[in-house]
DNA sequence: GACTCTCCTTGAACCGTTTTAAGCAGTTAG
DNA sequence: CTAACTGCTTAAAACGGTTCAAGGAGAGTC
């Protein structure tokens, strides 16, 4: 492997100046500029990373952990990541943590190790002391789809709460007074969030139309779990006309199981997903959800830490918030006695 | 930022001492070292792996290059990857190609300037060139669900052809005899593998039992690409029983298009997937699929590619295949006259 | 008491860059 | 003729570790 002497050597210059034709051209005159260019190019030398980023206390590596890549939130959110590092010369390295805290602080001693320059991170649950452990370090952090709850930081994130309204709301207009929340731990912050932006837009229904909410929550929120404990509800009776689900991956499991029992979708009962994931559209019934831009938040996300690292003094943390959309498909529609009072007014 | 001198000087013995300390603790005095190793603790003293690294020639990093991370297959063949280089304190950079070539040699220039020690990769297609030149420049290689052809390198692969023979045994043993192939391009190297695979398992079946074989190519395969391609199809008559599909992606928007034109799922038309992605049981019509061990096909290729890193010298190239495995659910079953059949005999 | 052995510890060299102060050769100004 | 300046280039000092030859302190042997 060449180093930058043997490149020096060759053309005949020190090596600083080598160096400069490499970071800082402007300075040499053109003639050494082109000679040291193309020795470089002939011998295909390639500056050693590590050696630069010791000196330089830089490197274009940034860390981004997330609970679940396998989810397709997060899929979609390190694509966004990715490519904005990409564009940026940056490199990713991808922590996934399976939802545990410790395999989180372990991977935040390894990235702090390898020197990133910066880390996006979508915290398990409280990880604020590990996180602020890692700031004093001069590692730059960036908060996705959570508040940066006191902490020095960026955070990109989507308006859970306004997500979780959207969903009554569109359930209320359709007529639907007894909806079934199907959702996850409270401990998880978006589902709090959009728990309580359910109870927000429930203020603001008149008292003779407020909707009947009932709660079960899941341990995991995947498909089969969510099928498994709609079989169980089912047989113990369908008191409600409408289902809000946690993710898309619940409600098609829930719309398995009330399909098995011969309850129609969206005729018998609607069902609301949430993340709008690329399948949720090509599903056997299509999936209406409440969309989040996970690229863009991704995206936003890399771009705020990179613009961080790049230029520090200049910098001033920000709060990027995404707003969430609903999108209509087939799963849900008016109840019954909602298209006949439709029908004659 | 602590520095190992900081920690000698704290725990009041030499700069070498801390180093052995950290990297080979057997040679310390056991007192000595859990003084160094107090210090180090109470002051929270993380290497900086850029020294390190440039000391050593090691960084315990890999790049792993895939084309799609949202395909749920290589979502998995991710994790695979990050859990066997987490086991090992190695670290993962991910670059996600698009299934660009251009992406790709760019991606494979930025991990060589990062020194990585391994790289991981699915290559888009005879990418030879770009990865000799990697490998000149000392970084190792292996190959990820493709051969290695001609190359220096470890590969890991699951064996395609056996995928679609299997594929194509079942619906045949169903009693099928008008199979669709509704796939991808004949570029893509999987693609042309299992299609090979039918041919062959086709010559092992008596003459007057033989399957008529259509193919249908899609550009991309994609479920709302399927969900076209067959709208279309079916209009122009359904002159098959069986569906062959390229992934589970397509299965599952072939599905639709069968459902919409209230063709039934198995009781008319029988399809099968490939990849048994994580959704595919609990679709409305649980799939019958091909199953590819993405997760361990990951998880492999990483553990090799460490043990090369580990003892290159002791290290001798080597190729593990995986075999795919048929996994029956709802999607296929008897064709009508098969059941028939059956019922005499 | 001198010598050898063992067991630990130390100091210094080195990895491949970036960066900065100093140097050098012309030019221009006074 | 000297001084100041300009425009490039260079030598040397970091950066933060690893490694290894050499040194020092006890213990054991004669």
């Amino acid at each position: 492997m060449a180093s930058i002497r043997d490149v020096a050597k060759a053309a005949g210059v020190s090596l600083g100046t080598v160096s400069n034709a490499i970071n800082r051209p402007e300075v040499l005159a053109p003639l050494t500029l082109r000679k040291v260019q193309k020795v470089i190019e002939d011998m295909g030398f390639v500056p050693n990373a590590s050696a630069r980023n010791l000196r330089a206390g830089r490197n274009r590596v940034i860390g981004l952990v997330v609970p679940d890549i396998s989810n397709p939130f997060f899929t979609a959110l390190a694509m966004g990541v990715n490519d904005a590092a990409f564009a940026a010369k940056y490199v990713v390295i991808l922590c996934n943590t399976d939802e545990s805290t410790d395999k989180e602080s372990q991977y935040l001693e390894v990235l702090s190790a390898q020197n990133v320059e910066g880390i996006l991170i979508t915290p398990a649950r409280e990880t604020i002391r590990a996180l602020t452990k890692v700031t004093e370090k001069g590692i730059r952090l960036a908060l996705v789809d959570r508040p940066a709850l006191g902490l020095q930081a960026c955070s990109v994130a989507v308006n859970d709460s306004y997500g979780g309204s959207l969903a009554l709301t569109h359930l209320h207009e359709l007529g639907h007074r007894k909806i079934l929340l199907l959702t996850g731990s409270e401990d998880i912050p978006q589902v709090a969030d959009r728990n309580t932006g359910i109870r927000e837009s429930m203020k603001e229904i008149s008292a003779n139309q407020l909707p009947q909410i009932m709660e079960l929550r899941l341990d995991s929120m995947s498909a089969s779990n969510a099928y498994d404990a709609m079989m169980k509800k089912i047989e113990s009776g369908v008191d409600f006309t409408g289902i809000i689900c946690g993710n898309d991956l619940i409600a098609l499991g829930a719309i398995r199981a009330l399909r098995e029992k011969n309850i129609a979708v969206p005729e018998d009962v609607s069902v609301i997903g949430y993340d709008d994931i690329d399948f949720a559209g090509s599903a056997s019934v299509p999936l209406t959800s409440i969309s989040q831009p996970a690229f863009e938040l991704g995206y936003a996300a890399a771009e705020l830490i990179i613009s961080e690292c790049e230029n520090p003094e200049r910098h001033v943390h920000q709060r990027i918030e995404f707003q969430p959309r609903l999108v209509v498909r087939s799963s849900t529609a008016p109840t019954k006695s909602h298209r006949a009072n439709l029908r004659i007014s």
